[in-house]
DNA sequence: CTGGGTGCAGTTTTT
DNA sequence: CTGCACCCAG
């Protein structure tokens, strides 16, 4: 199809045109790419479209192209666009049915490696198991020398006292925090995660292990417990998600990497000639050299897309150097001859101009973000669309004179909610917005703690939340009751409970026992399942492997897992079942369970923590290990962590409610009313994150200097976290603040201060 | 506006 | 167990 057609075609199905900027980057023939793209400048629109321009109208294989995502939901949104154009384009030139685009590779970069290994067969990522976070940290608590109950002492203090900064914050499993003036070690869940995080950054990093183990000291240790952590990872076929990225650049190099990436004259392995990178800000290094890599042959067709403003991640290795210096990275991997010119995408097309002009005006108001290196040089500002008012009156919306960007206060945070609460019922019942789903509360913390007042104030006016965020999924009955029946059977008489010395592992399990009495009070068959699995095993003898209930002719082993799912055949939980968020949520905790049982452990393979076993001294009794193992290990990781509802996939809010979102949640979202609240911050405190990131890069194979102070970049990320939320709303941002926030004049408010501050943003009460 | 005492609450995100 | 936020005194 010719390219002209084409456009025409897509141009008035969606009854929008492409403009100059869009065009240039969807037509842009061979060589790098390197697309910077402002917040609604329809950048996943244009990715789509030069997509179908590469497969439909310059016929390049399919399968020869890769387009990576950062997430799944927006790969598959990616998916539905790109199934959706085709299809009209198939209406206009019939022949192009034979074009399938489902067989672009599409998808987050882990999820390629994942299949691309898998359909290669790669001999290093053969009949692995690939670690999900909760795996992860649970492979570390039981597999990892930093995280041993009784590591070596004199070799280990002073290596959490170098990072005491991942450790020392408060624990919610033994209730106090651990700073480095102790003289023992940090509890066993905090070091579990801090080695987790350790890990992985070792490899997001590409840290140079061997030259980490020559620096002596603590870095020694961390090199050598790194590598003993990645070999017992290999021993037991298991792989984490930054292992896998590792796997797949190993891939490369290997002979059906090297046919991947260059082909072989054959339709099955065609090569890849175009790479596509959508949200490139939030890459990491190890990202980085894959990409350079894929896109390695001439001419370079790699083309990458983000918004050096809108970078997120630095807590998951993201650098936005990468984007900022996306030319030089070229000239380094490819050749110094190859042109890499920026193409901004700088026309907003998404929010009110008023809401354009202060995301503009607040990220260029910091010294920090216009000084050389912090974005890609010569961007440009970014524009309203000029046609904004006429696009969204021809949509049907009532447009008036309305302030478009305000804020709102009140003598302290109750206040505000109380604001926020009436501003948004006003908006509902003078018909502003239709429904509640319409409007969004951002804010950092999502947990009840943070957005606790916000929600109450919300409920008073009976308005319903949607905040699948918040970690309060074992606050939930069905849950509760789910865990305290099972320590119920394994600890009938609460020996192994009473001997439990943290205070949080305690706590959660006596609030899991209430619950637990209360609903088996109304419900006997589950009171008398429980009766008799306590009897089996005080039946039992000592030191023997406990055995399921004679429901069948023939006794096998009982495991944690049949227990538990014995146990919610029975009333309540059988009624719970119909109601679909239980059931969800009784999945999560299914599925931590079956991680728990199946995660392998040193020195036994093949067993698993699942089967029950007697007391080597105690009959009729839960093996003491196991118990304690039980709630140390369990227990313990569902305290520290949290657990999180499930999401629906596919809607970003259910009609009806109004949604509390972390900006990360909302990034790439927008919404016709945003709400931001705590805009008032003003300490800006170098997080762990960065100091890890300071502390490891004299390390990494190819070391890039930062032109900015570890200060200064703490900075620049509050200001981006704010630009980002900024950026989502179309009709109206509203800033949340109390009259102190206010009187600070914290980051949120923009860099010249207070009076510039309210010259842009009127005050609606 | 500063300084010290008291009291409460406790990071955040993704694959 | 800390650290910060807030309050009141100077």
């Amino acid at each position: 199809m010719d390219l002209h057609d084409m456009l025409t075609i897509l141009e008035q199905r969606s009854g929008r045109q492409l403009s100059q900027e869009q065009l240039d980057v969807i037509t842009h023939e061979t060589g790098p790419l390197w697309v910077i793209a402002g917040p609604g400048s329809g950048k996943t629109e244009v990715l789509v479209i030069r997509c179908l321009k590469l497969a439909c109208a310059d016929f390049v294989e399919p399968r020869a192209i890769i387009l990576t995502t950062f997430t799944d939901k927006a790969a598959k949104n990616i998916q539905d666009r790109l199934a959706n154009y085709k299809a009209y384009l198939d209406q206009a030139d019939p022949s192009l049915r034979s074009v399938d685009l489902s067989q672009i590779r599409v998808g987050t970069l882990h999820s390629l490696c994942n299949d691309i290994m898998q359909e290669y067969r790669y001999r290093g990522y053969q009949n692995y198991r690939l670690l999900d976070e909760i795996d992860q940290l649970l492979f570390t608590y039981e597999h990892s020398g930093l995280a041993a109950s009784r590591p070596p002492q004199t070799l280990h203090l002073p290596l959490w006292r170098t990072f005491d900064y991942l450790v020392s914050r408060f624990n919610r499993v033994t209730g106090y925090s651990w700073s480095r003036t102790k003289n023992y070690l940090p509890h066993r869940w905090l070091r579990t995660n801090a080695a987790k995080v350790l890990f992985n950054r070792i490899v997001e990093d590409r840290i140079d292990v061997n030259q980490l183990r020559a620096q002596g000291g603590v870095l020694t240790t961390l090199a050598g417990e790194y590598q003993s952590y990645a070999h017992s990872l290999e021993s037991n076929l298991c792989c984490d998600f930054a292992h896998l990225q590792l796997k797949f650049l190993e891939f490369l190099d290997s002979p059906s990497g090297v046919r991947f990436i260059n082909g072989d004259d054959t339709s099955e392995h065609p090569g890849i000639h175009h790479v596509l990178v959508d949200e490139y800000q939030d890459t990491n290094p190890i990202q980085e050299e894959i990409y350079l890599r894929l896109a390695g042959r001439e001419p370079y067709n790699l083309c990458v897309v983000g918004d050096d403003d809108q970078a997120l991640y630095r807590f998951r290795g993201g650098t936005v150097e990468c984007m900022v210096n996306f030319d030089d990275a070229c000239h380094r991997a490819f050749s110094d001859d190859v042109e890499v010119i920026p193409q901004p995408l700088s026309t907003n097309y998404r929010s009110h101009p008023n809401v354009v002009d202060w995301c503009d005006e607040y990220i260029r108001s910091f010294s920090v973000m216009i000084a050389e290196g912090a974005r890609v040089a010569g961007k440009p500002n970014l524009s309203a669309d000029p046609n904004w008012h006429q696009n969204r009156e021809a949509e049907g919306a009532v447009l008036g004179d309305y302030p478009s960007v305000c804020f709102l206060t009140g003598q302290d945070e109750r206040q505000v909610a109380e604001n926020f609460a009436n501003t948004v019922q006003n908006l509902l019942s003078d018909g502003t917005v239709s429904d509640p789903s319409q409007c969004v509360l951002l804010i950092k913390s999502t947990r009840e703690n943070s957005v606790g007042l916000y929600q109450a104030a919300l409920h008073d006016r009976y308005i319903p939340v949607y905040n699948p965020r918040s970690r309060t999924l074992l606050d939930q009955v069905e849950v509760q009751a789910a865990l305290g029946g099972l320590v119920s059977i394994l600890d009938p008489n609460r020996t192994g409970l009473s001997q439990l010395r943290e205070r949080g592992i305690r706590d959660i399990i006596n609030s899991w026992l209430a619950s637990f009495s209360q609903v088996v009070q109304n419900n006997p068959a589950l009171e008398d399942y429980i009766a008799r699995a306590t009897e089996r095993i005080s039946q039992t003898a000592a030191n023997q492997t406990v055995t399921q209930m004679a429901t069948q002719p023939t006794e096998f082993p009982a495991t944690l897992q049949e227990v538990y799912y014995h146990m919610i055949s029975f009333e309540p939980f059988a009624t719970w079942e119909l109601d679909a968020e239980r059931t969800v949520r009784m999945a999560t905790l299914s599925k931590v369970l079956e991680s728990y049982c199946s995660v392998p452990f040193p020195n036994s393979f093949g067993s698993t923590r699942g089967s029950l076993r007697t007391d080597r001294t105690a009959p009729g009794q839960i093996n003491t290990g196991q118990l304690n193992h039980f709630y140390q290990s369990l227990v313990g990781l569902l305290v520290s962590e949290g657990l999180n509802d499930p999401e629906d996939e596919e809607v970003i809010c259910p009609p009806g409610r109004l949604p509390i979102m972390t900006v990360h949640q909302a990034k790439g979202l927008e919404f016709p009313f945003v709400f931001v609240a705590k805009v008032g911050i003003q300490q800006i405190k170098i997080g762990a994150e960065l100091q890890l990131e300071d502390a490891l890069r004299p390390f990494r194979v190819s070391v890039v200097p930062s032109p900015f102070t570890t200060q200064q970049r703490a900075e620049q990320d509050y200001i981006r976290f704010f630009y980002v939320a900024y950026s989502r709303a179309q009709y109206a941002l509203v800033l949340l603040g109390h009259a102190r926030e206010l009187a600070r004049q914290g980051i949120g408010f923009g860099g010249y201060g207070r009076r510039w501050f309210e010259q842009h943003v009127q005050r609606v009460n």
